[in-house]
Formats: structure tokens, C-alpha cells, sequence
DNA sequence: AACTCAAACAACCGCCGGTCA
DNA sequence: ATGACCGGCGGTTGTTTGAGT
């Protein structure tokens, strides 16, 4: 399995994009059409692997990418949909329009972990559930907490058992009892696009090994997965723009007892 | 002005799953 | 059935930029 850089097999050129390169991708696209990477460096004429072109393209010269700063509703979005998905990079973005995958990771890598680790009870995977206010949904022990968070460690580490990779970065911060509520994101419906959102879509996204934390387990989650998904949650999803009611519909997960109140922080809802 | 260091960003790499000949 | 290829993903590395001294 696996193969060796493209790049490197052949005597093609590496690193930082000119921009008559761009220009010369950006042209072919736009005549071409996306996809057929292994035929888009010849017919352009680019000295360049297939793959880095796919790449150039997808994180930086698509005309659809969202340069600038990331927000801070994008920021909150990013911190939740990291604590409800983990590592997937690809997901996340496809919930932020116009942000790259790439571009996220480096966020996420560079700003949001130093500031989460900046909160002492934020992200790490032993202090998964933590409320600082009553206490009542405190994990007492780490291996209480390590089971939670097991389930995405577990399926990263599969990913690489293969190749002996150490798994690192694999964080489960889905209880972040620091993250702020969905509420404020989205109170002015504009961080997301209506048909973004869609709560069977976000569920499409994930698979089961991702909900098995035991506390997601004991919900009714396949209640929500039926013909009953909360009016509120429809609200939120359709982009309704405005009110009160919104909650995510990982809230739902969580919104047992304390659970809840201590990820939604008790004033948000 | 020169240097150092950290942050930010772009790009590469290895791997996996799907597809197709 | 099999192997090559392609597209995609996440992790890591290299380079650039900017702030601080």
C-alpha cells in the first residue's frame, strides 16, 4: 500500500506556487473543469505532481475560498464542531462555506489548542466533563473520562495502526464546558448557510464509532435520528434567523442534567 | 539595523478507500 | 480477483512574516 511522492519520482518542482503557475492552473480549471488530476499538470503544462495541483487549487486558488481572518462566530463553530467531530478536518470545514480544511487545521493548530489549553478545564482528554459550578457532572476519575473520549482516539488509531504512526493530536473535547453557546453563534442565522446545517446531513458525517461515548450512548440518540427531530432544532437548522430557542442539535446529546448544563453553560437556554 | 523567536500559513507526505481495467 | 491509479484525508514539515529585544 501506499506509494511514493509523485513529486519526488519524478523530477518535478516543489514548493511555493509562482503565480504565473496560478494563473496557468487557475486557467486550465476554468476551461477544464475540476478533477482528472493525473492528466492536469501535462495538458496545463505545469512541472508539477497531480497532487499539488488538486491541492493548490482546492486551498487556495478556488474561487470560492473565504480569505481573511477567521471570525469569531467561525472560531466558536470550529471549537464545537472539533468537540463533536474531533479531528475531521474535511467535515468541519464543510460546515464553515468557504473555509479549506487545511486552513482550519492550521487554525486549529496554531490559535484554538493554545487557547483551549490556555483554559484549564477546556480540552484535554482527561478533563472531559468537568462542571466548576456544582460539581454534579464531574468525572471523578480519568478512566471515567478516557472511556468517553476513547471512541475517537480509537478510530484514529486504526487509521494508523497500519503504519505504526503514533496518534497524536486526537483530541475529544466534546464536553468542553468552556465552549460557548450555539445560541450567541447563530442568534443572527448568518454563520451558516440554511441547507449547511442540515441535521441528517451533520449526521451523515459521522459514524457510530464517533457517538460511542457511554453518555451519548444512555440518550435516546436514535430517537433524534426518527421522524422526531425537535422543532427547535429544526429552527436552528433551517437558518431561521434570530430567537432564543436555538439549540445544536449536540446539545440534544447532551442535554441531560447536568451534562448539559455544564456544557451549555446553564444561561443559554 | 540586526537578530531571535514564535506565530501563521502553505505545501508535502503517507496512508486509505473506491474505482476501473 | 487483482493491482494500479485517483481522490481524499489528516499529520507534519518548511517557509514566511511580524513582534520583541
Amino acid at each position: 500500500m501506499g506509494r511514493s511522492s509523485c513529486c519526488s519520482r519524478e523530477k518535478l518542482k516543489k514548493g511555493a506556487w509562482s503565480a504565473v503557475e496560478d494563473k496557468v492552473l487557475r486557467d486550465y480549471i476554468r476551461v477544464h473543469g475540476e478533477g482528472k488530476w493525473g492528466k492536469v499538470p501535462k495538458k496545463a503544462g505545469l512541472n508539477r505532481c497531480p497532487r499539488s495541483c488538486r491541492l493548490r487549487w482546492l486551498n487556495y486558488l478556488r474561487p470560492d475560498i473565504k480569505r481573511g481572518n477567521i471570525s469569531d462566530e467561525e472560531e466558536d463553530l470550529i471549537i464545537r464542531l472539533h468537540n463533536l467531530l474531533g479531528n475531521r478536518w474535511s467535515l468541519i470545514a464543510g460546515r464553515l462555506p468557504g473555509r479549506t480544511d487545511n486552513e482550519i487545521k492550521n487554525y486549529w493548530n496554531t490559535v484554538l489548542k493554545k487557547k483551549l489549553q490556555a483554559q484549564p478545564v477546556a480540552s484535554t482528554a482527561t478533563t472531559v466533563l468537568h462542571s466548576d459550578r456544582d460539581g454534579a457532572a464531574t468525572l471523578k476519575n480519568e478512566k471515567e473520562a478516557e472511556a468517553s473520549t476513547q471512541c475517537s482516539q480509537d478510530r484514529a488509531a486504526s487509521r494508523h495502526q497500519q503504519s505504526g504512526r503514533s496518534v497524536q493530536n486526537v483530541h475529544c473535547n466534546r464536553f468542553n464546558s468552556s465552549a460557548p453557546a450555539v445560541g450567541d453563534l447563530h442568534s443572527d442565522g448568518s454563520s451558516m448557510a440554511a441547507e449547511e446545517c442540515d441535521l441528517f446531513d451533520i449526521l451523515k458525517g459521522l459514524d457510530t464509532e464517533e457517538l460511542c461515548s457511554r453518555y451519548l450512548l444512555e440518550l435516546d440518540f436514535f430517537q433524534l435520528l426518527g421522524s422526531t427531530v425537535p422543532q427547535d432544532t429544526r429552527d436552528w437548522c433551517g437558518g431561521g434567523g434570530g430567537g432564543d430557542s436555538y439549540v445544536f442539535f449536540d446539545d440534544r446529546l447532551l442535554l441531560e442534567g447536568a451534562i448539559s448544563d455544564t456544557w451549555i453553560g446553564g444561561e443559554h437556554i
